[in-house]
DNA sequence: TTTACTGCAAAGCATTTGCAGGGCG
DNA sequence: CGCCCTGCAAATGCTTTGCAGTAAA
């Protein structure tokens, strides 16, 4: 059903369906359960492998934690993130406000760009009245 | 002489200036062994735990790496990047393109924002020929 | 047979945490 | 005396890598 571009493993297309169903974004670690608890398992290293392989084709975006986690989503899902630099809580911000910005030229001449990532950070209000105490 | 808001340790005044005096961003292990190198050295640990209070003063931003490193700039410094994802090379992009965006009230009435991050991703002429080869 | 991909387990590594010692009020 | 901060060393946890087995061509 999913049957998409033709030089993407078998594999590769699992991984990209998995994360196509899930709303949210997915790291390494979870998306190899949520590939075991179906049909087609596959090993942890294999997992990421082909996870960065899908990255550098520009079909999946990556984000990276604080806590050194990765998560991925689909690139065509261009949804940014507002997370509090205490608890770590992130939400959702629907809409890319940075979606016609214009790099200078200079430096995406010589740069095929695959996608991008903008994150706000702050308190948020739990954190906020934590600290005052 | 950079004595600065009350509330910071002289250690918190530490990493800012050495974080002040560098013109790029600063992973923990790297201002670890800057603040070894100059007169004011300090353990490993003490080094993480006090970026992490001055992230959560507000006073510094971080960003995450694919590798797992967390870089380290101050707040007022607003740079933004483009990062190669199969090399990991980095250029700086000057000038930030999303200094006035508007978020969602909604999002943002229980939060207080202290930065954000801006990041592009794709693959540098480099490897995008190694790639085809 | 040659090549590319996989699984498993071991290694890597930045960061975090536990805990005892020290400075300071 | 009590509290906070620090250093050291051990632990954590995600990700990567080495290597041998396997499927594909």
């Amino acid at each position: 059903m999913v049957k998409s571009n033709p030089n993407i493993s078998n594999r590769q297309n699992q991984i990209l369906e998995k994360l196509g169903n899930c709303d949210d974004e997915l790291s390494g670690q979870e998306l190899y359960r949520v590939l075991h608890a179906g049909e087609s398992s596959m090993g942890l290293a294999t997992v990421y492998r082909n996870l960065q392989v899908l990255v550098k084709k520009g079909l999946v975006r990556s984000r990276n934690l604080p806590t050194g986690e990765v998560l991925y989503a689909p690139v065509k899902r261009d949804v940014h993130h507002l997370t509090c630099v205490d608890c770590g809580i992130t939400t959702s911000l629907q809409g890319c406000p940075v979606k016609n910005i214009n790099l200078p030229q200079s430096k995406t001449k010589n740069f095929q760009l695959l996608f991008h990532t903008l994150e706000f950070f702050g308190l948020c209000q739990h954190c906020l009245e934590r600290q005052s105490t």
